[in-house]
DNA sequence: GCGCATATTGTGAGCGTTCTCAAGACTTGT
DNA sequence: ACAAGTCTTGAGAACGCTCACAATATGCGC
């Protein structure tokens, strides 16, 4: 016997204040002529009636769909999902772009695209058709994608590109890997490390990039050589373990190292025990991420905590913020942070001083 | 200078194709009558436009708004996100949810709510007029909250319960929890522990309480007892300490411990280490979730694998295919399965055989 | 070949909102 | 007190699609 509960429309509320349909909107959307006193009793109508408009009806009418799209990697979550990065990704950047949506009015929708694809194009044009959002997130390693970005600035969609700090189509947001890696380094350093190995991701990755360039630049600041203390992964575990033994056995006097990945960071540490260094007595350790599996090896590790979330909710703002026919693509960088765990302890003395 | 690029539209097909809309329509959802070389001719012009339908226009006309709608916790995702069970939950409820939504042409939205809020009806009640979903699917600790699901059998929309047994309105999808704990008991059994504990998670999750079911049944089985064996935590690593220093304080003859949750068995981890106990040749040790940090603890632990994509894959189905008016409301069980790593193993003889 | 059932196509209305534009109610300056 | 504003409100069209129904075409039995 469920009565089917009739929807609250504008019209509803429009009668039950006694005006016309379009002041109602007025309302709503915080439009600007509207008489207090008005505007009162139609907001004590909404409230008393419960209205909330559709947003379905908002798109069909309006110019904006009140939808923020993010790409997201699909291979990344799929098959590969546990073996790679680990997928923080996805959860922290529902949590900084739901919840900014919402403080908005609008709401997020997550799709996952795989770039293997030579459908990208299809997926995604189907996707923006359908949905029509009023603007596009795009993360790692779709970010600088050229088809995704083309397709976007064809359709005139305002987008974002996470971990990213070319200027060119859209609005790009790093998370300041360049200072990210800088800190880990002078921290480092100031903790009298002079030997500092970095163990960097994949070349593709222009992130990489960076944080090589903040590790250089510290080094270079405080007087320090990189000479051959630069390995690469491809930021899973076995990368790492490979990447820890080179660097090992090139740098006998080694006492720190950063890695570009927590899963690296776990396999130096595996690769430190197998050869009876004690971390951080031995050797300090900086991994990148701060994913919660650091938190429960042994020791602990010290980590750059990657801002994702506060990096989406800032795309978000710019995104929503944005006129629609703003062209102003900035760069804007948040600063990560670093976490001090167990994995970080001043120098050894030297072997012999 | 970028020309907008107006929308391709049902009506730009049936121009192209020389029908009306309708016919147009039909082609697109599948209609029953029309004649295949009408149909043919219909699809090539929607291929060649790149016809899709939008998404708010359909749920303005027609009786469906293709929304799947997701309810989580706001607080595991949110301030605590890290501190409790870890945030698998939402990827991978992602990762089947989307999938499957995509493959039957729906979308799938994400909502966080704050089950301690008292706005609780307000915050969904927004939700739902907002988007106006065909089905929505709530997680646990949603899974069986009275005002929530009142709520949506007022308004009768469809909803799936994961991680529930309840039979009740909507319908619910357990992750076989007492199968699992049987399972993972009895796996230990074989190898020979006798005296198997259980750290349970919080009673207000019932699922809490089937995994105990299922240990109990177990030990049944094999004729063992289960006396003073059981523990609660709240699936945090701290309450994961407290039960394991109560459970081998309290049970010197302890060999082995199945712990509700990955952070909680970590915690045994650390607890068994500081007392000189090994894992796995003193003590055997299998979580619940098999999140990605158990396979970088030392050792790796073995783990009972929640098989949340498939059953949230399940839950979109049955929202899908039920009928509006369906009142079947059934409880169907999806499978876990025991992920076998280095924690356990046989049971050390006994110290005086 | 006629009439009726059935398969196929088209027509017009309507979903809930915002847009554009016009009308009425106030101000203000002189 | 009058013209010329500015502020406030409302009316009607439009968004892109599906619904219910009407219209036409096709098939079948006799």
């Amino acid at each position: 016997m469920a009565r089917v509960r009739k929807t609250v429309t504008i019209r509803d509320v429009a009668e039950d204040a006694g005006v016309s349909l379009q002041t109602v909107s007025r309302v709503v959307n915080g439009g600007p002529n509207v008489r207090p006193q008005l505007r009162d009793k139609v907001r004590a109508s909404i409230e008393r009636l419960g209205y909330v408009p559709s947003l379905a009806a908002q798109r069909m009418s309006g110019s904006r769909s009140y939808i923020i799209l993010a790409i997201n990697d699909r291979e990344r979550t799929l098959a590969d999902w546990r073996e790679r990065r680990g997928t923080d990704w996805v959860d922290q950047m529902l949590l900084g772009g739901i919840l900014t949506c919402s403080q908005h009015g609008y709401r997020m929708m997550v799709e996952l695209v795989d770039t293997h694809s030579d459908h990208v194009e299809r997926e995604l044009g189907a996707a923006l058709s359908a949905l029509q959002p009023d603007g596009v997130i795009l993360t790692p390693p779709h970010s600088e994608n050229r088809l995704i970005t083309q397709l976007l600035a064809e359709r005139g969609i305002p987008f974002a590109r996470i971990g990213s700090n070319v200027t060119g189509p859209g609005i790009a947001l790093t998370m300041g890997d360049e200072g990210a890696a800088h800190l880990a380094t002078m921290r480092l350093s100031e903790l009298g490390h002079r030997r500092i190995g970095m163990i960097a991701g994949p070349s593709q990755y222009s992130l990489s990039g960076w944080r090589i360039d903040g590790w250089k630049r510290a080094l270079a600041e405080v007087g320090l050589s990189s000479e051959g203390l630069l390995e690469r992964g491809d930021f899973g575990y076995e990368s790492g373990t490979r990447a820890a033994q080179a660097l090992l056995d090139r740098n006998p006097d080694l006492t720190a190292i950063i890695a570009s990945s927590d899963q690296m960071a776990l396999a130096v540490l595996e690769v430190a025990r197998d050869r009876g260094l004690r971390v951080p007595r031995d050797l300090s350790l900086i991994s990148f991420d701060n994913t919660p599996i650091v938190r429960f090896s042994q020791p602990p590790l010290s980590a750059i905590d990657q801002p994702i979330a506060e990096t989406v909710s800032r795309a978000v703002e710019q995104l929503i913020a944005r006129e629609p026919d703003g062209d102003d693509d900035a760069v804007i960088e948040v600063a990560a942070g670093l976490v001090e765990r167990a994995s970080t302890a001043p120098a050894p003395a030297p072997a012999r001083a």
